[in-house]
DNA sequence: TTGACAATGTGTACATTGGACACTATGGTG
DNA sequence: CACCATAGTGTCCAATGTACACATTGTCAA
């Protein structure tokens, strides 16, 4: 909530600066991001990233996850800083930075998206059929999931997918959707298992009627490493 | 220059948002980069990276590019954001967003630094040996450095520190100096040479009391390319 | 003119990595 | 206990990366 009847003036212009948020998880086997459906103009009715403006005295990254909390109830995300979006003309009110940041969701979480005041509607949408999104959104979103595939090859990133434990071929399978290509079973166990990112939590998985599989968790959960 | 006495007026608070650039260069074996000495508070007679305010209507691009050919007088630079910086206690004015860059600025252009108004020195400085640096200054540097290194290995980024014509005794100098270690001459020109990325001018480079070298270009100038 | 100098330019052998590929193991279920 | 569905496993070949040493060429000085 920003404060009430009050001006703050300076002696240059000062644009208005925003985080937004590109929130990524996976449902049933397709990646997806949280939109939100604005209520106001510009751009009223349209779908469009979970964001905001910026706290006089709160750090950046801190208003990133505040936005991402607000929306989705969820902290302790991975979150992380894209880029900065600031075109001249990209909101047609006043000059508006925005600082984008995109988060990953795991998989077991039931993230249900609260929508916030200034929102009509709040939900997942398949990455593959995204509505038109209001501002420069859609070359945020570009961006992030560049970032995300891109990391996939030099990073652990998508261990913030995974739930604390996991089968190795659910992680495949996460790779393999954000990847759009199918992956070799014995070679990408290899791999995994050679990096040593992965240890055996000693239990099983019983999913359904065939073999159970061996559950795994991240050797460092909670911390995306640069490999290679 | 910015405008005289009047005031701007905002029913919520707006943060200052900069731009500042890590310029690097290569001098005499060395990577430098470009520092100004601050003439006025906070941290006066400090250096710091080259940077200013953005103006309203200003693109963020424009404004770094701006920026640098006010300290550089060179334009065209090769010039890449990198990530933006806003701790709320980064300035002790106000509050401060700095939207960082980082050029660079190839071997044989003779950047000489022109002071701006607000600044009492400016110059070239070896990266092994820089002074303490203002505001988070060094923080900026150091990720820039970061960047530019892993940028190396996977794109064509080490060609914005040629000149039009070089050769590749003098292109694997400058991965050895931001690599700081030394590379084999035949691998790296087999390497170079596999990914295609130069063709020889079919001139020759006379440079000592010594066998001449060819001089190649690169194959596509001013386009940093992902390789790989 | 010729010999010393200083940097250019070139190829091979080996180790490592990455990719293709098919069958057995195990528990559930009817 | 037979069938089903997914888990789990190893080898061969290709491509890539790395270590390594000597002949070539123009300059310069004796």
């Amino acid at each position: 909530m920003r404060a009430p009847r009050q001006t703050f003036s300076y002696p240059y212009p000062h644009p208005a600066v925003t985080t937004d948020v590109v929130v990524f998880t996976i449902h049933d086997g397709e990646l997806n991001i949280l939109l939100v459906k604005r209520a106001n103009p510009p751009f009223a009715g349209c779908w469009a990233l979970p964001g905001g403006f910026l706290d006089i005295d709160e750090d950046i990254d801190t208003c990133a996850a505040r936005e991402l909390e607000e929306e989705t109830g969820l902290g302790g995300l991975y979150l992380e800083q894209l880029y900065t979006f600031g075109k001249t003309q990209r909101d047609p009110r006043e000059r508006v930075i925005s600082i984008a940041y995109y988060a990953l969701v795991p998989l077991d979480v039931l993230a249900t998206p609260h929508a916030a005041s200034d929102a009509a509607d709040v939900g997942w949408h398949r990455f593959d059929e995204l509505p038109t999104l209001a501002f420069d959104h859609a070359d945020i979103v570009h961006m992030a999931h560049q970032r995300l595939v891109a990391k996939l090859d030099y990073s652990t990133i998508a261990f913030a997918f995974m739930p604390e434990s996991f089968t190795l071929s659910e992680l495949q399978n996460v790779y393999e959707i954000l990847l759009r290509q199918p992956l070799d079973k014995r070679n990408f166990r290899k791999r995994i298992l050679s990096l040593d990112l992965v240890e055996e939590t000693g239990r099983q998985r019983r999913n359904g009627k065939h073999r159970p599989a061996r559950e795994y968790r991240a050797r460092s959960a909670k911390r995306v490493e640069i490999i290679k």
